[in-house]
DNA sequence: GCTTGAGGTGGAGTGCACTCCAGGCGGCAG
DNA sequence: CTGCCGCCTGGAGTGCACTCCACCTCAAGC
């Protein structure tokens, strides 16, 4: 089975070597294995892993909770149906950040058509006109 | 033309009494009226300028680049252009994210599925499976 | 007249998620 | 043998965006 370096993890996963060093001694990562010299050597499956942190990180759950979520994970295969409560929470969080996300591109968008129309105006033309309620 | 004490400002847009004192301090409002006893009045214009700060924070924009974009807004008219530069550049940021959200939200759901999967699959004829690639 | 509550100030503190540092080790290319 | 590179450790430091604190003042109600 495959091992990869802290070097090539770095590459894979994008997260810089203090980081994945830092996850691991908060606990997010279970401690990974090491060579003869102490230096460490990822699993194909620590790799994996490291692939659902990003998701969870990156659609903005806390470190705390991930680590609960990890805590579940070592547990086993009695856990799923709590890991399936932790996830299917965390979509819907999602799912409301994006439509809040696409709410205020909206305004923002509106704001962006509001400057194009005021420079379309000659600026003879241009009255004393209120800004639109953002 | 109305005014609104600090608690009605915290209550219509959402911000702390301290966010605002902040916000104040370090420029991002410009210095707010004050009665004779020294107490903040907000004009419309205030909260207006509020609202968009708030669509541009809940959308990730930095302080930093909010106080940039709010230099340029006391620039007055001539700036339009480049405010337009800020929010279309913003905007395509937001797009961006959202994308992003989006992809990372359906390896979470991938990850949901696969949990039930798991589940509705009876203990004794459950093999050695391999988890998906997340 | 006294309490209560909203608000004022300057400055210190917080929480999160890293990120950096000094000093040291092991392997290998020249 | 000598660099140098990649990696190691414990611990300190950083950046961001607030948030809290102690202490003070004013205005209104009982």
């Amino acid at each position: 089975m495959a091992v990869y370096t802290p070097g090539q993890v770095v590459e894979e996963t994008g997260f810089s070597l203090d980081t994945l060093r830092y996850y691991e001694r908060i606990g997010l990562l279970e401690p990974i294995g090491r060579t003869a010299s102490g230096q460490r050597r990822f699993t194909e499956e620590d790799v994996a892993w490291l692939g659902m942190i990003r998701c969870l990180r990156d659609t903005g759950m806390p470190i705390a909770e991930m680590l609960r979520f990890a805590r579940l994970v070592r547990q086993g295969d009695r856990s799923i149906r709590d890991r399936i409560v932790v996830l299917a929470d965390h979509d819907r969080k999602v799912e409301a950040q994006i439509a809040d996300l696409r709410q205020k591109q909206q305004a923002i968008q509106r704001k962006i058509a509001y400057y194009r129309d005021v420079l379309s105006i000659p600026d003879g033309l241009r009255g004393r006109e209120e800004e639109p309620a953002s």
